[in-house]
DNA sequence: TCACGGCATTGAATCGTTACATCGCTCAGC
DNA sequence: GCTGAGCGATGTAACGATTCAATGCCGTGA
């Protein structure tokens, strides 16, 4: 910095005022500052700043699984809000590995970000406990907040596991069959929640439920394989898969063993994952919002970190919709929606 | 730190080694140490030491779209790779804008990491350009590396095209259609030149170029709707789409037209995108190695800041290979490969 | 001519580390 | 008995910014 303030002749007093309080030069000043700058190519040194401040000026986000667009429409809302308050925005992800969440965790922690906006994996939240702990505020994103500690977005899960069960008891079905796993993932125990209360809410349908290892398509193909196999009378007649990629392998090995769906089984997904739309039979699924999920995470976390001082910790609940395609009405008009545009 | 030093009733100097060359202290100082940062939680300032050192030891990944998995293969690769140079990894998304490349990049240059990893837009990259010149080296992934100046790591993509055309020509198919866009943009005229010199190869086929305004599955649809309602003598019976979402859009518009794929238009994609697979005819594809791409930009980056005597900047051009899928053999067998998992 | 007020500018202190020269000791080797 | 190397720990000087009280400069009005 002395180097430009050298070459404008000014002091580096003034050269810190043209980054941070331009207004408070003269016109005069401020454009041979300019020029220096751009003569020297000057880079102003964030560490520095961020150590003479005390804190920086990014915002850390850390995503549990950067390969399910679930999460990257989050990321996007958050980069989008983000954007509105000067803060950038850098992105980490854990890949559903503990360890790597705690270390993504503790780098941001260390490098002094302003706050930290975190999808995390199930189970407990220690690693952010002690983040915030350092007064670094952390925002959940698809996970609750902690009352009086921090904020959180979610989406009402059991709603969604609701909206697709009465979907298909709507259409008629009566032998529903719900398949997910584990049971220990709290969304996947809450959507069977509210799957169990679309049921009670219908007399004469019949729930089973089949718990999968994991929400991949190959536990998919194996769910599927499973009930092409059993004699029809043993069949469902609708099937809520609580992931989309779940329903797709479910869906293939049904078709290839020559099982109609929807019209003999009806299935739906959850998360409307893009690959959703374009699968061999269109997923009817939930949607989640997940660029609002982001907009307001960023938005709750710009409270915290601006020190507004009515902010009180807070967990927004989202609802999340019903997406009818070909998989459960055979009738369905494909929705006019792009695929992820591949960019090259 | 001098918390953590009066503590342990050490100096700071000590406390310093600790985190840095702890085989420097005795037994008894690193545990009186250990147990005073345990005491007070302490968290190293990341800001004041890049500042001391003059250099932080994260790198920097920028990504033209983490929407697309190509890209997403690709910053796992970093990821796995960066981790055994003991380095942070933080990732940024330009989302196909040239601005936010570019504001990244200074973010980058500004937090002074120790390298950046970028898969850039199609264009000048003065913006990188100018981080090298502050000494900062690029390695640029997905596209070229300069001269003297960086490195790169790129698949061959007229190669790519190649491959897709001979499929479609050893499978008997006499007219082609090439359809990619726009035609700027190098990765497109790298694939049809590769369509082109197959073509050459193969006497008494003919070539048709389309050129569309992007490469989305709505870009797709408009292909595959124009294709269908063309008199039958005037359609291609195999077509090699530039992008996997293209094909997509286009094999959907074609089998609602009653056109059958492949019998009667043979279809092929590229980039093996996870959703690919998936689709109501599975697309044949050129896969692109992104995971194997991601590891040697790590490695070619690890080799620049470490400053390895031998150094030289290179450009490592890798393969891509063809995937056949239903959409241009119908009796192709579904590869046993996962779609991404979702991670709830 | 001079005091005055208002602003732009300056300079010193500070932020939390790292790097390195240096200290006081001990011990082996001659 | 002397020397020199090795050891673990220490203290000081950067590193490159921000902040803020103090200073200088300006035109203005008396």
């Amino acid at each position: 910095m002395m180097d430009v303030a050298l070459r404008a002749g000014v002091s580096h007093g003034t050269v810190s005022n043209f980054f941070n309080r331009p207004q408070l030069l003269s016109e005069a000043t401020r454009e041979k500052v300019a020029q220096a700058v751009a003569d020297l190519a000057f880079v102003p040194n964030d560490a520095a700043r961020t150590l003479a401040k005390g804190t920086g000026n990014t915002i850390g986000v850390v995503l549990v699984d950067i390969g399910n667009s679930f999460f990257v429409d989050i990321a996007r809302g958050v980069e989008s809000a983000a954007a509105e308050s000067a803060h950038k925005l850098l992105l980490a992800n854990s890949d559903v590995n503990a360890q790597k969440q705690d270390d993504y965790l503790e780098l941001f922690d260390e490098t002094r970000v302003r706050g930290i906006i975190l999808a995390p994996l199930d189970g407990e939240q220690d690693g952010a406990a002690r983040v915030r702990s350092h007064g670094r505020p952390v925002v959940f994103v698809n996970w609750p907040g902690e009352d009086d500690a921090s904020c959180g977005v979610i989406v009402d899960e059991e709603h969604g596991g609701y909206l697709a069960a009465r979907h298909l008891i709507e259409l008629g079905r009566t032998t529903l069959l719900f398949a997910g796993g584990p049971l220990t993932l709290h969304a996947v125990a809450d959507r069977l929640n509210g799957v169990r209360r679309a049921i009670d809410e219908a007399p004469g349908v019949a729930l089973e439920v089949l718990e999968t290892h994991s929400l991949t398509t190959r536990a998919g193909r194996v769910l599927g394989h499973e009930l092409a196999i059993r004699p029809p009378a043993r069949q469902p007649d609708g099937v809520v898969c609580a992931a989309d990629s779940l329903a797709i392998g479910c869906i293939e090995q049904l078709v290839g063993a020559g099982i109609r769906v929807p019209e003999d089984i009806a299935v739906t997904g959850y998360d409307n994952n893009h690959y959703g739309a374009e699968s061999a039979v269109p997923v009817t699924t939930i949607a989640q919002p997940g660029h609002e999920m982001g907009v307001i995470a960023a938005e709750l976390l710009a409270e915290e970190v601006g020190g507004l001082p009515g902010h009180t910790h807070r967990t927004v609940i989202l609802k999340p919709s019903l997406l009818v395609r070909k998989s459960t009405v055979a009738s369905a008009v494909p929705a006019i929606t792009d695929a992820p545009e591949t960019a090259r």
